[in-house]
DNA sequence: ATGAAAGCGCTAACAA
DNA sequence: TTGTTAGCGCTTTCAT
């Protein structure tokens, strides 16, 4: 069996709540009886019990996470930022997938309200009305990664979707750029669909440049093939000289399509991406793209998460970190 | 406060251990009570506390999984399998990037045993002594992933590295290539490094090829620029016709290199990558890779930890799951 | 400064 | 079938 705090406590011929003590308020223990415990320790590899710990103490030092799929490269990144904060500030992490449904969702709630994480880090994905409810109700500290709700007062980290969108485009403009099309997250995605896709139309309006509805294509943000997007929005609009892909992933599906095509990036058509993933760097050409700061946002929420945890005041409940264009070989300026 | 089982016991009017009943062995409660206790339960929203569940069950539900880094996408995808398995047997993750630093790993240990995980998934990475001492310590269940051991009885997943390499190699060579480069990881990596090295130089002596060493450039595993490496290749051996990269990532760095270099793939340079992650259908071109199921790989290591922590005789102590190599556009015959 | 004892929320004998 | 009771391993009063 396991060695427990009465196996040391026997060894070191002292009473439990002084094994307690040397381990939690060492100070307060005489010298003496304190080598002779943390010898027993030393010697029975003793290792308290988290579970009995968090009984009484009400805390796990654990955190759940809700992202909708690790594959995709830009969560990775996000929760890889999480985990090196958690590691500083002692958590663990628990993640779990929902791939956006709510099934999933409302089932993992469950879970971590069970295991009695300290905190929740919900990414992506709008916060709807039953959701806010059921956390209201489990009273469980939440910081929203990438995601923020206006309705609600949630803390929350990400960048400015609206502006990201808008630099991004107004970058191709001032290219020289007129004819610039869009592959779009579905409206139903009021973050990374919505919110972009205004900034977009925004920078159009702002430059006075027309809007053509067939210069956007909107995809399902799961499961659809980034090369098929290209090829529809292609379609509807042929004479296209530049692109803003609302991922980094749907970028690499046009480049792949347009090489199919022969088509020559940058010089017929430029591409801009969204994100800055790892493998951005290493697409043909190398893609200039909007990047996020996605470890730092996952970072940065841990951190905003243990605050509040601890009970701090929030200085700025809504976060928004900087976002920056990378200018690599994807796109031209035009003459 | 939250809701205890002596809050329900006291709404339905039983005792706790009535309450406890009706969630355990709900057949051995008469209907009445039942009912009345299902009605509490659902009133007061009560969700058992899986702390003190744990305390006495000894079982927490929860797994410690190890890894090098999520932000590769290869271990992003076998997390993923491993959570779909764990949702289905009703385990949680709790997953640690180690960046193959040791102190980490036995940092991260010491969390697992702490919190009373009922197993561990390694990934990667060799099993040292030290490791397997400390593991048979801490008595923990445990399965080796995309790794294994052949010094230590310790269960494991994974493709046969030493075989998949070799058939990347004779792909190649019965695609007429002779002169054929490879990237490998570092030989201190026993595995993506040592073993898939050992297929490369099989398949060129089993077809009669003669091999050198400047046709080899290895990289270290962590953090190593794969354009870097692409082109420290190329400039020990310039002549080559074909190329065997030991990840898709490294592959898409040559294929990146190539292209500034104005080298045509697959005309002059044809390329083959290994693991098929997701966005290797999206580069230019496509690539020719050795696919692993990943997914299935942590999908399985799941179901393999759960029997084993069931006390179920494994079978199979050590498991190959078979590779497949996918034939896109990175690669052409030789005439 | 230290120990005895109560109790965190639950399960599992043991009685009834 | 049900309730009472004794813990699971720990922290935290409360005495001493």
């Amino acid at each position: 069996m396991k060695p427990t705090i009465r196996d040391v406590a026997k060894m070191a011929n002292v009473s439990i709540s002084t094994v307690s003590r040397v381990m939690n308020s060492p100070e307060s223990v005489v010298e003496s009886k304190k080598q002779r415990v943390l010898g027993a320790i030393e010697e029975l590899k003793y290792k308290p019990n988290a579970l009995a710990r968090g009984l009484i103490s009400k805390k796990t030092h654990t955190l759940g996470v809700v992202i909708p799929d690790i594959r995709n490269a830009y969560y990775a990144e996000i929760i890889r930022g999480m985990e090196d904060a958690s590691k500083k500030l002692g958590y663990s992490l628990i993640i779990c997938n929902t791939d956006a449904d709510r099934n999933r969702l409302f089932s993992y709630l469950n879970t971590f309200y069970e295991k009695q994480v300290d905190g929740l880090l919900y990414t992506s994905d709008a916060v709807f009305p039953d959701y806010y409810k059921e956390l209201k109700r489990l009273r469980m500290p939440v910081v929203l990664v990438s995601t923020h709700s206006m309705e609600y007062e949630l803390p929350s980290v990400k960048i400015d979707d609206e502006q990201a969108a808008y630099d991004a485009t107004a970058f191709l403009i001032e290219a020289g750029h007129r004819s610039i099309g869009m592959i779009s997250f579905d409206l139903s995605d009021s973050i990374a669909g919505q919110t972009r896709y205004q900034g977009y139309v925004r920078a159009l309006r702002e430059h006075n440049l027309e809007f053509s509805k067939d210069n956007v294509f909107f995809i399902q943000e799961y499961y659809h093939d980034p090369y098929v997007a290209a090829e529809s929005l292609l379609r509807q609009a042929p004479n296209l000289t530049a692109v803003f892909a609302s991922s980094d992933v749907l970028a690499m599906g046009l480049l792949s399509y347009l090489y199919e095509k022969g088509i020559q990036v940058p010089d017929e058509i430029s591409v801009i991406g969204f994100d800055n993933i790892r493998v951005s760097s290493l697409t043909i050409p190398k893609l200039t793209t909007v990047a996020q700061p996605m470890y730092q946002i996952g970072y940065r929420a841990v951190e905003k998460l243990d605050a509040r945890i601890g009970g701090e005041a929030d200085p700025q409940l809504r976060e928004l970190v900087p976002h920056e264009i990378i200018v690599r070989g994807s796109t031209r300026r035009l003459k």
